[in-house]
DNA sequence: ATTTATTAAGAACAAGTGTTCATATTTAAT
DNA sequence: ATTAAATATGAACACTTGTTCTTAATAAAT
């Protein structure tokens, strides 16, 4: 993964920016060269073309945060901490509002989702998918142990999922608009909980001897 | 609420189709032009600007089944119909999946979401707000009914919610690449389903006598 | 049938678009 | 210090954008 520096770092983040606040296609090179106070034509000399900038974004998501949910921890490593794995997949959701650049590729992912393909791809393999089928595993081998009930893991896994993304769909929405997100941002945990709560089974009640 | 009828019809329709395909910003009037067949210019005898087409679309929104999810029901006439009030719900979703306007209104208000303010008033106030707090109201009856168990009635209905919007992204986006939907729509039911199943009262198991 | 709106066409305009080019300035390597 | 490479400038280009204008065709009203 290679890092941008100096200008190109500028222009790769101001880019992000204004393609996330307004879009790809209604953002131009002169607004960009503006907002970092160089020349338009400058920009030709880090990135090819317009389109270019993109690519890199593009790009650059598929090392963000945003695909990375569960820090690379295989499912059998995690699936017995129970409730626990639920929180802690919930906290890194809560964790992605507050890092800038998350939010920011998160907004952009939103905004061109449904006019650029090569997105919906990435979106739908790296994103939807891969973490979906990673929680999945976890929840199957917790029903294996008989930590939770016997269903469906993958539906299971998409019930868990959605609310997530939800909420940080709207946690997203209220920045745009520089209102408040905390009480938002409470729904992560309190969806873990919940979850965790329907799911479980219970312990039988131990019958008291006196 | 006013129909359009003949050219400025068509020029609605087809705006509309092209707004949720590719965007606001990059769709162009020649486009919509060739689109109808006629002339550029002949469209602004029909309206006065691009941006009164894009009026009349967000317009048209608020007419539309994606505020109307309970179809103007009051919470104290559906409570009691208990699983039966939630299964009703998620077919709603379901069938705005299958028609196609709905869909394109979905689609457009999903794409232009987060760089249009007025879009995201109009997401807030008459889709989220105004779905989730009459299904916190039903929530709320349900508990003093003691048909479900006692807890925030406006996190459940966030819980509820939350899925639902979400299955519905997923097949506006697999529509978008011309993807079988079928799996994704059997969700609705299974997700009001096991929704059901996790807050409903169970019944006291009755002790049988012999 | 004649008048009057309504809608269409076609050309044109002014502004904005991404991009290129020749040239100057700065930075890095020898 | 000199050379070479990288990065900046400012003007320009070719093209697209939304919109307007004049004029012609069509439909509605008298």
């Amino acid at each position: 993964m290679k890092k941008f520096t100096g200008t190109k770092l500028k222009i790769f983040e101001t880019a992000l920016k204004l393609f996330a606040q307004q879009g790809y296609k209604a953002t131009t090179m002169r607004q960009i060269a503006k907002e970092i106070g160089i020349q338009q034509s400058a920009i030709y000399n880090h990135f090819k073309s317009k389109e270019a900038i993109l690519d890199a974004i593009i790009e650059q998501l598929s090392h963000s945060y945003l695909i990375n949910v569960f820090e690379n921890k295989e499912p059998q490593d995690v699936y017995k901490k129970g409730r626990g794995v639920l929180k802690n997949i919930a906290n890194i959701f809560k964790l992605m509002t507050y890092d800038t650049k998350t939010d920011l590729l998160f907004r952009f992912l939103m905004q061109e989702l449904f006019n650029n393909s090569k997105l919906r791809v990435f979106y739908n393999e790296d994103f939807y998918q891969k973490n979906v089928k990673k929680l999945s595993a976890i929840f199957f081998m917790m029903m294996q142990d008989e930590m939770i009930e016997s269903m469906d893991p993958l539906f299971l896994a998409n019930e868990f999922f959605s609310p997530l993304f939800f909420y940080q769909l709207q946690i997203t929405r209220l920045k745009a608009d520089n209102q408040s997100t905390s009480a938002a941002a409470t729904l992560f945990e309190k969806h873990a909980e919940f979850f965790w709560e329907k799911i479980k089974i219970k312990e039988p009640k131990q019958e008291t001897l006196f």
